[in-house]
DNA sequence: CCAGTCAAACAGCGCG
DNA sequence: CGCGCTGTTTGACTGG
């Protein structure tokens, strides 16, 4: 009767008005493919905004030993694919200790591997991730600093952050027009739902002109009003709530006094 | 800096 | 098992 009405309108109000403010968890599947990365949670916010500015502190704790790991096999400038596959594959540490990897540096190019494309290993990554947390963007010191510390060509760092904004914020965009389809069609369905009760009611009313055109009646209160205001104390008329109370409108008795 | 794009690296699947 | 194919991820570049 009237009571899913209300539960109806009542969704449809609490999804629009959450819409915006309504922080929604969305597992990142590009973050948490490496298997041999440590979980970090990338969370975009349904907010305007400030997307990516969530992270958990305890991520931070392990970077000193990334460094030192980092630092221990850093120094190769050569790129070996096999091993990275191979790292991908194994997912351990060792691994990454042995695995030849590097930058492409602008010095050490030798014109046969200008081309080959760099992947960052899972300590870089971190690193930039936990960095990226903390600021999306950089200022020059700090793009000099992170590159230093990840031996890598400050372009590189402020590459890595400009893809990093990109596909964030593609993220976030795809997870917005998710749930605007939805509310649409959620609106869609309550708007075609209103349509067929007007319907209804102009059906009603071509049904029982006098009623409907004379008489209102507050349901809390129980008393029948006319138009205009007018007395009907003297009226021959008796109410007929079956009309009154098709869809209940009256749920909430103040609308209607 | 951003949006758009390219292309290397990689993952996953089916097939012989 | 390995090969080819296809789709995805991601580092890098370009133009505005």
């Amino acid at each position: 009767m009237g009571s899913d009405h209300d539960d109806i309108s009542n969704t449809v109000l609490v999804l629009g008005l959450g819409f915006s403010s309504t922080p929604v968890q969305n597992p990142s599947q590009a973050d948490d493919q490496r298997p041999n990365n440590k979980p970090l949670i990338f969370e975009p916010s349904l907010s305007l905004g400030l997307c990516g500015e969530t992270y958990r502190n305890n991520q931070v704790e392990k970077e000193s030993d990334w460094l030192v790991l980092y630092r221990e096999e850093s120094g190769a400038s050569s790129f070996s694919n096999a091993s990275v596959k191979r790292e991908r594959e194994m997912g351990s540490e060792e691994v990454e200790i042995e695995r030849v990897w590097g930058r492409v540096s602008d010095e050490d190019d030798d014109g046969a591997n200008a081309r080959k494309k760099l992947r960052l290993n899972k300590v870089q990554s971190a690193l930039l991730e936990e960095s990226f947390k903390q600021h999306s963007t950089l200022n020059p010191k700090q793009k000099q600093e992170l590159a230093r510390k990840l031996n890598l060509r400050p372009r590189q760092v402020e590459v890595w952050f400009q893809n990093r904004r990109a596909r964030t914020k593609l993220k976030q965009t795809e997870v917005d027009c998710e749930l605007l389809k939805k509310c649409y069609e959620t609106l869609t369905d309550e708007n075609r739902r209103l349509q067929k009760e007007v319907q209804d009611l102009k059906a009603l009313k071509l049904a029982q002109p006098l009623y409907m055109a004379t008489l209102t009646m507050c349901p809390s209160c129980e008393r029948i009003s006319g138009n205009g205001g007018g007395d009907t104390s003297n009226s021959p008329l008796t109410m007929a709530p079956k009309t009154h109370f098709l869809r209940n409108p009256f749920s909430n008795p103040s609308t209607a006094c």
